[in-house]
DNA sequence: TTTAAAAGATAGTATTACTATTATAAATAA
DNA sequence: TTATTTATAATAGTAATACTATCTTTTAAA
């Protein structure tokens, strides 16, 4: 059986819809290969329609500017990500078996997932621990907020807040501990890779010792007492 | 009795010492407050020369781009979050008392300091709190890195770490915990205030909650048992 | 087969991110 | 005091970026 997964997409992210067309969906592949090998700052439209073999209009027709791309991109993951956190945890009873696969998904290098052919999820997955938070640090995240551009991060941050409330339902800040989560799971990885002093982690380099750093952080802030 | 506070800047950081002429303090001055009014992406040496009444030419006689300044404005933030880490540490014995006062220091709005005349630290928090992690999160962080550009920042990083270790010396995860710490104390303000269902806090938008969070977050993790 | 939608080709503009040159003013050393 | 260095100002120029507009050709749907 083959299952093709389909993330639907706010329409405020583009002008033409690029699931839809030949040329859509090779703007974002393409687009998430060239950000990811040379940056979002680096990577601009014209080096994408080179890269395509098309020309910069035509890039414009789908995409408003490359930061409209950058967060289609970031929506995408996002949404992809909560499709993944609720198959996985589905059927589970005990909601700290649920966090600990939650903080998994989050911090561990995805494998690239055939149902969707045009997206590479391992390159998507690298961009956002480097660019990801550069969707929404902008003089202008209040309006595009207000376009629902950012509901699926929000969305996912959510989904774990009522797992770590299922947990502790007393706790007092879960939203805010499942934006952590979120956030250090690329922030920590980030830092490893990169500034390793900003983390206990340099030597080894092992991604697995974010996971036990996050579990860390996150069940003791909810156990009992 | 009046005290000049002075940072010693890395020399990689600048083309010519801005601190040293007229010119040089009227960039960074003028360059934080227009990076705290248009934003960073928006922000050029064009604009700030209009600014100020000089020539852009002339501030690329001090900063190489305006990335440059960014990490000169964030490094000299961190050197200066730093002097007051120590400052108000100092003579402290319970570990945990200082790292209260960390959380505190780091995590709420600052008064503009008189013994930096050209420096408003309150902007400058402000910026740090939107635009800090862009000054790393680029391409070319490794280059960066090597010519000691974050510094400043991982020793702030490694003195929190000490006092974490102070409190529980057996605690796994200390740099970690420190970089968290810092990042969060700005993070959660930017979401509390632009995107607040990612916090527990949209409602009141009391920054004294962030600070409750995350000395919760801390505490949790390094307390006995 | 007609018609509409998408893509390609081409051109053009304002702004950004610089570099270079030359002249002038201010500070300092001989 | 003059000579000399140093900093600034004024001006010009370039390649790249971030778009917009128009027109033609190709593809696909009615």
């Amino acid at each position: 059986m083959e299952v093709q997964l389909q993330i639907k997409m706010n329409e405020k992210l583009f002008i033409r819809n690029p699931e839809q067309t030949e040329l859509g969906r090779k703007i974002v592949q393409h687009g998430i290969q060239l950000i990811h090998e040379i940056g979002f700052e680096s990577f601009t439209f014209k080096k994408l329609a080179e890269d395509i073999g098309t020309t910069e209009a035509g890039i414009y027709r789908y995409f408003e500017n490359k930061h409209r791309l950058l967060i289609y991109i970031t929506a995408w993951y996002w949404g992809w990500l909560q499709y993944r956190v609720l198959f996985t945890t589905n059927n589970i009873k005990d909601p700290a078996v649920k966090l600990r696969k939650v903080i998994h998904l989050l911090a561990t290098t995805v494998e690239d997932d055939d149902s969707t052919l045009h997206i590479n999820e391992d390159l998507l997955h690298q961009i956002l621990r480097a660019e990801g938070s550069k969707a929404y640090l902008t003089k202008h995240v209040t309006e595009d907020n207000k376009e629902q551009l950012f509901k699926p991060y929000k969305d996912l941050c959510a989904v774990i807040a009522d797992i770590i409330l299922e947990c502790k339902p007393k706790y007092k800040f879960p939203r805010s501990l499942a934006s952590t989560i979120i956030e250090m799971a690329h922030f920590q990885n980030f830092f490893m890779n990169n500034l390793p002093s900003l983390t206990d982690f340099g030597k080894t380099k092992d991604e697995s010792k974010v996971v036990s750093f996050l579990e860390d952080l996150v069940f003791s802030s909810i156990r009992k007492k």
